[in-house]
RNA sequence: GCACGCGUAGCUCAGUUGGAUAGAGCGUUUGACUUCGAAUCAAAAGGUCGCAGGUUCGAGCCCUGCCGCGUGCACCA
């Protein structure tokens, strides 16, 4: 028996009861959490909801304790309730058993969700989760980061809801960003594929090719300007960048070459950056196949016969394709139409994104050929889209069916609203019976820098700046905090902390350890806050591993680890068999309800039903595509379990019944944390 | 100008879809290591939930109008 079972039997009594009393279908039973474990351990506010629903059909005003009062007789004793009280203006609280659940929710064997377990289950819609994107042509920073982890915890929601997940990873190799860098390499440094490649190799340790970019990149857009930050870019070598994109468009062609080598080694850097948060990818798609597949121009032709997008004769938007959007009523300076096909017959991104959703929801009739990126050290694999036919036969491997989602989750900063509301327009006006719900913007405010975050980094801040609540980021001024400098930080830091605290471990082990609170610390931090606000970057809270942080969360599930370490086998084994025999024992029963009662068993008890909630978290966090949720979730279960450790003792307790009660709650309630930090990417290290 | 988002403790943020006495972390002050690990715990101080109306049994949450801040409104992505 689950929480989430247990309260849906109990609200479909609630339904029956509301049907028979007074003729009345409430369609949502809403249950909630008593503010004070005293109180009972789940509240129906449903007596509220009825009392308006009477006065609308009847006009009779009717109180809402008298309706609770009602429900409560109708509320059939359950063999899981012992208690039913009505509380407050109305609330109808259910008090459970506490002996009998505790007995329960320790027989309930945490679910797994390794690649074995899902391969074994019958074939359930999949859900799509394209995330990180990042434009091959420099190194991640933290706003990248964030795109990421976000992303990636999303992922670990949906497969712990019981979801057949796909991870993209889309590839921009042929946009501006990429042709950028090309221009740095072949005219400020007048450098051949060869001696690219050279130079690859002889970069030293610390400064990976994506970040020679990094720094390229910076060097192109003063190159664009004659050296003047200030300047106007120079028209005649915009016309290289222009020159060199049409030929990326074009492919099969020595600049197209050296691009595409480029690209690949920024991306094989990038996912190196996200190997070590624990991130990986289903499948790279490439947005050069998505032109040479012609991908795009079978889209075009069904938003053509759709009439989804009209050519324009006159007017600012001469011969572009574009789409109406109405709903943005234009103005002078700002046209409403957004333009698909721009007028010298090259598409615009969007455009691209309307094929590639097309592919994803399995409604476009074409496919991507495909071929290994990568293997990853448990086997999985990698893969990327290509051109070449029949590449899959090359590998051993097998590889899964990719594209056919039933829902498509875009995980994309909230700056680009405006484009993706327009993707999801086409998409939606394209396969009308899909609707506007199968493709979600997954949106997320950005990373900004602090103040304070700027003068650690020895940025100088103009006097608009300083006025400013935080700066943004920018990839083009190479303004921002790379993802692999704030992992070294961090890892840094940590291994000082184990270095202090653990010298009888060896290098490796605490090498090993340092990295998995650098990884718990930044991804918590990055989950902490809700998507829609933008984080001001700092470091002091960012390296901060005390308070409201992942190595918190660790150090609680560490400590229930050492009870157990230290705990001899025999009270383990004791206590498992003395509690799964609460459930049909009347005297052990009693004896269990006895040890739950009163102030230090309802201490207790709150610890076991927050532990049981998590499911219900994992739902919610799922359907409100909200992580945050569950990072919450996560540090009030470890302050749970911090004020239960600090309470009570468990290996000197005398008490045979409590010492059993006390086990079987910590046990759960590190089963439960441990999955939890796993399913937001965080790792519970042996020792910190 | 228009669209979207935000405004909650000194600072950074939550707030279970309209419910019980508005909560955390940091910072400040004060206590707790001979104990299953103090990366911890406890206590105190700290609030006109931007302002003004409205809806109702009930509003931090919904509606309207203001004020302030951010983002977007490219033939970039």
């Amino acid at each position: 028996m689950t929480l989430i079972e247990l309260q849906d039997r109990i609200k479909q009594r609630l339904q029956e009861a509301a049907v028979e009393l007074f003729g009345l279908s409430v369609e949502q039973i809403s249950s909630e959490t008593p503010p004070k474990p005293e109180l009972g351990d789940l509240a129906f506010p449903v007596s509220f909801e009825l009392a308006k629903l009477i006065k609308q059909s009847t006009g009779a005003k009717v109180a809402p304790r008298v309706i609770a009062e009602q429900l409560k007789k109708k509320l059939a004793a359950d063999e899981e309730i012992t208690r039913i009280k009505v509380a407050g203006a109305g609330y109808l609280n259910i008090f459970f058993d506490r002996a009998k659940l505790l007995s329960g929710f320790n027989a309930v064997r945490a679910p797994t969700i390794d690649q074995a377990s899902i391969a074994s289950l019958p074939v359930r819609p999949k859900q799509m989760v394209e995330h990180t994107s990042i434009n091959p042509n420099k190194a991640a920073h933290i706003g990248h980061l964030r795109n990421a982890v976000l992303g990636d915890t999303f992922v670990r929601i949906l497969k712990n809801a019981g979801n057949a997940v796909e991870v993209q990873n889309y590839i921009d190799n042929t946009g501006v960003q990429v042709a950028d860098v090309v221009v740095g390499f072949t005219h400020i440094e007048a450098m051949t594929l060869d001696q690219i490649k050279n130079l690859d190799r002889s970069l030293p340790e610390g400064r990976s090719f994506d970040y020679y970019c990094w720094d390229l990149y910076t060097k192109v857009g003063l190159f664009y300007r004659d050296h003047d930050p200030n300047g106007q870019p120079n028209p005649e070598k915009l016309k290289l960048r222009t020159d060199i994109l049409h030929a990326l468009e074009e492919g099969e062609n020595p600049t197209a070459d050296l691009a595409d080598y480029v690209a690949t080694r920024n991306v094989e850097c990038v996912l190196d950056t996200m190997e070590r948060l624990g991130i990986r990818y289903d499948l790279l798609a490439r947005e050069s196949e998505i032109l040479h597949l012609h991908f795009w121009d079978r889209a075009f032709q069904l938003m053509k016969d759709a009439g989804v997008i009209r050519l324009e004769t006159e007017g600012k938007n001469h011969d572009c394709w574009v789409m109406p959007f109405e709903s943005h009523t234009g103005t002078d300076e700002h046209e409403a139409d957004k333009i698909i096909v721009r007028s010298n017959g090259t598409v615009t991104y969007t455009g691209k994104d309307i094929a590639y959703q097309l592919w994803k929801l399995g409604h476009l009739g074409l496919d991507f050929n495909y071929k290994p990126f990568r293997k990853y050290a448990d086997s999985h694999v990698a893969w990327v889209t290509t051109t070449e036919p029949h590449s899959e036969i090359l590998p051993e491997v097998p590889r899964p069916n990719f594209g056919g989602g039933v829902n498509v989750y875009n995980v994309i900063d909230s700056r680009q609203s405006y484009p993706q509301e327009i993707v999801t327009r086409g998409v939606a006006a394209l396969v009308p019976e899909l609707g506007r719900n199968a493709s979600v913007h997954l949106a997320y405010e950005m990373v900004a820098l602090s103040a304070s975050a700027c003068a650690e980094l020895g940025i100088e801040l103009s006097n608009e700046d300083r006025a400013k609540p935080y700066i943004e980021m920018s990839g083009r001024k190479g303004l921002g905090v790379k993802a692999d400098d704030l992992i070294d930080r961090l890892e840094a830091d940590a291994l000082r902390e184990v270095q202090a605290r653990h010298p009888e471990l060896t290098a490796e082990e605490k090498a090993a350890t340092a990295n998995e609170i650098a990884v718990g610390a930044l991804r918590y931090f990055l989950l902490k806050f809700t998507r829609n606000s933008v984080i001001a970057f700092d470091f002091k809270e960012a390296l901060s591993f005390e308070g409201e942080t992942g190595p918190y969360c660790q150090y609680a599930a560490v400590r229930a680890n050492s009870i157990f370490r230290k705990l001899d086998s025999e009270s383990q084994v004791a206590a498992e068999t003395f509690i799964q025999r609460a459930d049909g024992d009347a005297e052990i029963r009693k004896q269990v309800a006895q040890a739950l009662d009163g102030e230090a068993g309802t201490d207790i008890w709150s610890l076991v039903t927050l532990a049981a909630r998590f499911d219900e978290v994992v739902l919610q966090c799922a359907a409100a595509a909200e992580p945050a949720n569950l990072a919450k979730y996560t540090f009030n279960l470890a302050r749970a379990f911090n004020l239960f450790y600090h309470r009570h003792r468990i290996i000197g307790e005398e008490d045979r019944t409590k010492k059993a009660v006390m086990i079987t709650a910590a046990n759960i309630a590190r089963r439960q944390l441990t999955l939890a930090l796993a399913t937001l990417g965080i790792s519970v290290p042996e020792r910190m």
